[in-house]
DNA sequence: AATGAATGAGCATTCATTCAT
DNA sequence: AATGAATGAATGCTCATTCAT
């Protein structure tokens, strides 16, 4: 996970390491967190999996975490602000709003394709850290909806019938979750259409909608 | 439950019992299973926690079930059937492919809100017992494509560009991970906007998307 | 300890077990604790020792008590009461208070003898469950400060000068204090006097005092 | 607990530092360890609890000390010294031993009441270090017995029956007994008799009797 | 002298499952 | 069919102690 890019680390929750050596070994713990809870599940999970993963004793783990469930809590939120930072990232040079959503979308399939652990991570947080799952979704949503009304104000889309700001969020929860299950269905579980080639049928889909262009 | 609709009981696993004594049983068991796990959630929840909501001994419970994972598939599959049952008898009057849109996603954040156990159950299958979780997507997906694929035949809906078997499957996953969101944001964790308001906006959403019409 | 007398069982805490078998399997089950507290005082004690001398599985210990402290604590209650009982038979003959404070304090010393393990129990629970100790001496003390004012009542002992409720309840913490000193200083370190003689060295002392009796 | 009086430090194990600073860092962590064992008892005390109060870091405990236990015993011995100087102190200029014996014990009264935690630890050793304990109490009732015996070779007090020397021992530990279980109800308990009140109750005990003088 | 990261033995507790009645 | 006592594998967590810096 080292290389989900962003400064990283600090997240929350676990203790500063005052060494070098301590930063190396948090960060490794870290990483074996990642891989631990991404191949088995929280449940299955163990702490001396993540510590023989990391190549410290048992104990060290203790040093750096208060519990199983702080780290993975402190590896979602990670996770939640790596996902954030990565998708923003390719969408940042848009010409506008239907080109963002292009990108990002593109971009938010081939990260799950790669990091599918990170997505099976954020989303069992749903039954174990349910405050940080909800998190993760509600400022994912509020950034989208910030980008939706944006867009709008510029008149780069349509505002839709009834109160604004109400179509703004429901737009952004159903793009959302649009992503997010063609991320599982097309990053995860089967990899047999392109990152791309989906994200041009769903910009479709988001663009014009399921109705016959008038012309 | 026991009011999910359909004929119930049978899913499968469970023994069959054959008395009325025993069928009488086994449905508060299974009763039971749906409360306590959807309060508690599958590694919360206890057999002793079943049995004990269904007022039988806990050795009672293997008479019916092989163990807590059998219960719990059984319960996934049931609530699965239940779900789209509903769903499909909300739609099925529906005059053409949008109109079902609207009423299908209506009826499901309905639904959802009635029950919500019903929902997270699903969900955690996701972790518990995946294979059966993504049995319950790709019936739906496969359902939804249909439908889809159908439609964009008699010409009630665009067929987008390239593939159209590829464009009819990704636009079905898309709208189901649609409504599985606004089911969860509107549904479960905010009743703020009423279950037709939601629906509203995204049935504006997926028939003319976020472009301006250009008439 | 099922010689300690009294019809014991109940005590407290632990669930009641409702057949016949379960039963015998909490009496072994509490012989064993008392065994096991007795030789390595409660940190060191295992709750795998205690199985271990009762001869079930560890599973087993959990079907009758919540946690090692509660197996501790109705230990506590049940040799606290078996003390009492114990030495309220011995005195119930006597003729008078000092004939009783005598026979209780010989039966005492004789009892603490006979059973080591049950006062390093009662004094570690000052540390280990200080409520339940509290009780121990404050039950003891107020049985002890009603017979004094009895006695003082019937013009057996003198009232001493001052508030005679003060009088009588500092002097059964006194007396107490005497009987439990002496019963670890010749009851348990060291058995070098027989407890009549102690019993005898000790009455003299609370009878007529260190003062000379000006006859 | 560095106002306990005597010349405090040496008491025995702690490596002797030699420089300034290193004294007050020793004097720190003893000030510390009576801090935390007496708040939270031996077993729930922890070095870190020890060297976080003392503000030092967790290896530099290792340097004055060998272990936890090391520094409890020490801490045992400076308070068994302590309170044995303090009641010394209280009784030296006595005019006989019925005035020693109300001095002394009003003086340990109101002891224990400014040092709970002092009483507490000591009681406490009986179970993590039994030989300081055993050692602390004969060495108290070595000197009670002394005193006795002087006093009876004075004629200040009777002599009782039987061997005298029997007597006088048993009489130390009885008397022992007393003080330490008023010093526990009205010294730590509750704290409702003034020390005077409840050491004039037990002078008269000590020097009268229950019995009826016959004047 | 002082620091604080690393160690790992040790143990309480949980609970699904079995099975004799 | 129903009961509930018995089982024991599995694991999270604590914390005194060591030691390299």
């Amino acid at each position: 996970m080292a290389d989900l890019g962003g400064s990283a680390a600090a997240a929350a929750g676990e203790k500063e390491p005052r060494t070098e050596r301590g930063r190396k070994t948090l960060r490794r713990l870290i990483d074996a967190a990642a891989a631990e809870f991404g191949e088995r599940g929280y449940h299955e999970a163990a702490i001396t999996g993540i510590t023989r993963r990391a190549g410290v004793a048992l104990g060290t783990f203790y040093t750096y975490f208060e519990s199983k469930e702080e780290v993975f809590r402190a590896l979602v939120r990670e996770m939640s602000r790596a996902t954030r930072v990565h998708v923003a990232e390719a969408v940042k040079d848009a010409r506008d709003r239907l080109a963002a959503e292009r990108l990002g979308l593109e971009a938010f399939i081939s990260f799950v394709r790669k990091h599918p652990e990170l997505y099976r991570i954020i989303e069992e947080a749903q039954f174990v850290a349910h405050d940080v799952y909800r998190e993760h979704y509600l400022t994912f949503a509020e950034a989208y909806r910030r980008n939706l009304a944006g867009a709008r104000e510029r008149n780069q889309i349509s505002a839709g019938s009834g109160d604004v700001a109400e179509t703004d969020e429901a737009r952004a929860w159903a793009l959302i979750g649009m992503s997010v299950f063609l991320g599982m269905r097309y990053g995860i579980w089967d990899q047999s259409l392109s990152p791309a080639r989906v994200a041009d049928i769903a910009l479709q889909l988001m663009s014009d909608g399921l109705r016959f262009r008038s012309v």
